[in-house]
DNA sequence: ATGATTTGACCATG
DNA sequence: CATGGTCAAATCAT
């Protein structure tokens, strides 16, 4: 199956046109929202999911787009928009054998085998962000070439539920703090908070993504998806961060989006 | 008392 | 043998 040379460029242009509308949807529902009084609760409470559809949307757009600018193989568009969230696991990186695969599954009881399916998701960010589950610490090591500890986490409802999701949070660098959170697997528990402020089915494929978030937000109530939560991994503390210091990092620093060349600045 | 974190040991992989 | 992911007992926090 070949692609044409202007596939993926079209595809951008999909995606940002999506965006676009989206973000005219979203304007109108703020718009329509602010002519209405004070007094209409209600009507406030069913636009709310509304919005957080529409932002959710948005920002899909604009990750899928920078997904395509990011990628060598321009053409090779599936492989890297996000689509809707894989129902299952899936074996290391797709290209693994099938051998691969069950050695995989067939070790991951034993204690010592760790062999890792590939990363679900990547984020960097200079907080340490809630992400909606509830994570319980379970290892923290310090590793070659890392100056910093990486902390090892696995989903609280491993055993409950057989949830299989882990994340791994290393800190790349100190000043300002930036931290690359690495996930595996997908959650099949139940989660306390409503999909629609999940960050990870948004960004979920086959494929690992990276993505680097940057955050000014300083404080747990001001995070973007803290919501209504109250079980989630503690946060480690944390400093103030101006946001003209967050700008020139992002323009000056190079290493810290090491994997991925654009910081997306997600300012509430 | 219960659940979360810390930390050294364990062990598969390369 | 070095490395990194996980286990589990000890410890801490609530």
């Amino acid at each position: 199956m070949e692609n044409q040379p202007s596939n993926g460029r079209r595809a951008m242009e999909e995606e940002l046109i999506k965006g676009c509308e989206t973000a005219n949807q979203l304007l109108e529902v703020l718009v329509h929202k602010s002519n209405t009084t004070h007094e209409d609760v209600e009507l406030e409470g069913s636009v709310q999911p509304l919005v957080e559809d529409l932002v959710r949307k948005v920002l899909c757009s604009f990750t899928n787009t920078l997904l395509l600018l990011n990628t060598n193989n321009i053409n090779d568009v599936s492989k890297y928009t996000i689509k809707d969230a894989p129902s299952s696991v899936k074996c290391p990186e797709t290209q693994g054998t099938d051998e691969a695969c069950k050695s995989f599954f067939h070790a991951e009881k034993r204690r010592g085998c760790y062999k890792r399916n590939a990363p679900t998701w990547e984020t960097n960010s200079s907080i340490l962000l809630e992400d909606g589950y509830a994570w319980r610490k379970y290892g923290q090591k310090i590793t070659l070439n890392a100056k910093y500890l990486r902390s090892y986490y696995r989903c609280t409802h491993k055993y409950d539920q057989g949830c299989p999701a882990t994340k791994q949070v290393q800190r790349t660098q100190e000043d300002p703090p930036l931290y690359r959170t690495t996930y595996y697997g997908h959650h099949n528990c139940k989660s306390s908070l409503s999909p629609e402020i999940m960050i990870e089915p948004a960004f979920s494929s086959g494929s690992s993504m990276i993505l680097s978030f940057t955050s000014t937000l300083t404080s747990k109530e001001g995070y973007p998806f803290s919501s209504s939560l109250s079980s989630s991994t503690k946060l480690e503390p944390m400093e103030v961060i101006q946001d003209d210091h967050i700008v020139q990092n992002q323009l000056s620093s190079s290493d810290y989006l090491l994997l991925s060349d654009y910081g997306l600045d997600f300012n509430y």
